[in-house]
DNA sequence: CAATAATTCTAATACCAATTAGAATCTAAC
DNA sequence: GTTAGATTCTAATTGGTATTAGAATTATTG
């Protein structure tokens, strides 16, 4: 419901009355609408990052730029559209939410854009990303269109697996 | 206010301080808040579209896709960077705005997309575009990563032709 | 200056929000 | 079957919200 309406918008009595009960008993699980929204947006965090890593777990130890973007992306994009309730709530609600609930999503954000940042370093290393491209703009770009797929992705289109190729070659192709 | 708070989050009376006033008077003005977003999103979308054909007037008659996609990208670029106040709001604000506003703004978000399904089609005539890439997949990908910079943009950073040359360059490569 | 129109303010409206305390109910263990 | 714990509900509180009608003020025009 924070996903397809937003923070502010999504009442108390909404949620309580999708859980099958009255908005005060909601208090009783969690200690405010606060605590609620950060718990929701830890856990979408953290499926995006666990199923990123599964499709990592799958190449071999010593794995390539070319082999880690599309194994990257391919989670990243299956994360997003397979379960775009957990997802979408940390993509759209960027401004609107209490800062104190900001902060406590921040540490798990910052610890999975840091496994894209190592990917980008790699790249960098095998001389696959251009020399006058910066990797860091360059990871914004990617994350900013797959991020974005959110917002017009339809189900009834084309597959996710057939977005995935398409990603992996415009980026590839995109850096060299 | 709206593109940093959110629709719901920001009140009339604080848009009434804001303009110096107490919250009644804005119905002077205005015959709702639903109203009232409604024109901020119609300029919103408006000053997007009208920086973009600013940039493609620069252009000869017959631009080719190379030099269309370079002034689309500066264009709505610098229209979002340059007023995040405006263009954020646009964006932000996907699914929380009242459903009556939306269809209102539709209007114009569809005549502005219109154009850039037309720059693609010049790229698949010119077959700049590789033929086993679906083109309007590609068009959201362009504008995913151009509007997600609203979120990661500072100001202090990079400049906004560096950032036009950068995403260019990958997005042309990226095609091809 | 008078009078008309354009703005703004005041104060009240009705409504919905999050939160809380305590009573009521349901569940499980002995 | 009784008791203790867990869970939910009820009902009230407090405070904010958009909106409105009419009075007060300011600006413009003849």
């Amino acid at each position: 419901m924070f996903s397809r309406q937003g923070y502010q918008s999504t009442s108390l009595k909404e949620i309580a009355a999708a859980a099958d009960m009255k908005a005060g008993s909601l208090y009783y699980h969690f200690a405010s609408k606060e605590a609620l929204m950060a718990e929701v947006l830890d856990r979408s965090i953290q499926f995006i990052s666990d199923t990123v890593a599964e499709e990592i777990e799958e190449l071999e130890e010593n794995y390539t730029f070319e082999s880690g973007l599309r194994a990257f992306i391919k989670g990243h994009l299956s994360a997003i559209l397979k379960h775009p309730d957990y997802t979408t709530t940390t993509i759209r609600n960027n401004g609107q939410i209490p800062k104190a609930v900001q902060v406590i999503a921040h540490t798990k954000r910052e610890h999975y854009e840091k496994q894209w940042r190592q990917l980008m370093v790699l790249g960098r290393q095998e001389s696959f990303i251009r020399p006058d491209l910066d990797e860091q703009l360059f990871r914004l770009m990617v994350l900013g269109s797959l991020n974005w797929s959110s917002v017009w992705y339809n189900p009834k289109g084309q597959s996710i697996d057939s977005l995935v190729k398409h990603f992996t070659q415009v980026f590839l192709n995109g850096c060299r």
